[in-house]
DNA sequence: TGTACATCAGTGAACGCGCGTTCACTGATGTAC
DNA sequence: TGTACATCAGTGAACGCGCGTTCACTGATGTAC
């Protein structure tokens, strides 16, 4: 549902993946929109949980950041639609959304996890701080992500993905300086 | 189309919003799909037109990129999805398109117009800077209102756009630091 | 252990709907005489 | 000016297709006696 979006997976696609036919799918759902935010819920939390579990390895979290950016922004990344960050897969869809839509709510929550995630790693000032430069830096991820997979098999792509990276990564290094000579 | 998506619009509709009947559409487009190409490249053009005549109007071309962010992420340009930007409207639908689609050629070359009105308004440093910067800068504006949109209705839609704005607005104002003292 | 029955996940044909596209036709417009 | 004809944008019924959803049915599993 993340490489073809809502409207391009079929409920007998589905059904057929899981080696059954299309009539079964009502046992397990109420319907298509259902199942839609279903898994949307849970592509953000394998999402977040992926992201928490690298930090985890790293030895601070300013890398654990720097190494967040890069692996997001990767060609990589970029040609796996299907098994990443679904904030970037189902955005347009979502906006499409009717307001009252349970996909537009799975949405949301997954949004924050994401949020939470890149908030818990950002370092020196305030929550309120942190949460403004994880918004802002979830922005330009999503943001690059987006325009390099709708310029995929173009430079340009690739120039995207870069761009972000070093206007992410410039940042990161100006408020590490700014801790260690804060208001110098 | 770019408020509902490629697939959300109908040929019916679209004749009808023209007060003909479907069945004329024909005699005007070969397909549907050579309709979406045609209109992305005219909404791109407008688009970029708009940039350009919007920051002729400014005393300089520091204030009128800061214009066009603060123009381009507000609540207004948020809730006006048919008249906005159709690099975001149109990316999600675009990185699914098949990679011979005209309608992906015409994001293509369309993005290119957007990142070249935005290249021409970067003060100092070199074209290719330039351009970086202008893809970056597209990247979270991007991002931001597309994040905006699927969140639309929550606090958090609103922050995205705040802290996208304010990032910019920063990254602004130390590239124009750094020109005046550059090196120091 | 063996038998009868209830349960229920899964089957696959069928339905209804909307959409993109086609096509025979219409009727207004412009042109040739 | 008037008449016959060609042109062609637009009409609207129809077609084919794919999709979400329903439903009567099946057949394996588990339970009660």
């Amino acid at each position: 549902m993340r490489e073809r979006g809502i409207a391009g997976v079929t409920v007998a696609d589905l059904m057929h993946a899981a080696g059954l036919t299309h009539g079964g799918f009502y046992g397990h759902f109420a319907s298509k929109e259902a199942l839609a935010a279903e898994a949307c819920t849970q592509a953000f939390s394998e999402s977040a949980e992926r992201w928490r579990a690298r930090a985890a390895t790293q030895p601070d979290t300013q890398a654990a950041l720097r190494t967040l950016i890069q692996t997001y922004l990767s060609a990589r990344t970029r040609d796996n639609a299907g098994g990443s960050c679904p904030a970037v897969a189902l955005a347009c869809d979502v906006a499409r959304e009717p307001m009252d839509s349970p996909v537009r709510a799975a949405f949301r929550s997954g949004t924050e996890q994401l949020i939470d995630v890149l908030s818990s790693l950002q370092a020196g000032g305030g929550s309120a701080s942190h949460r403004r430069r994880a918004l802002a830096q979830l922005s330009t991820l999503v943001g690059a992500m987006v325009l390099a997979r709708a310029t995929y098999g173009t430079e340009t792509s690739d120039e995207f993905l870069r761009a972000a990276r070093e206007l992410l990564a410039r940042q990161l290094d100006e408020a590490a300086a700014a801790t260690r000579l804060p208001v110098a």
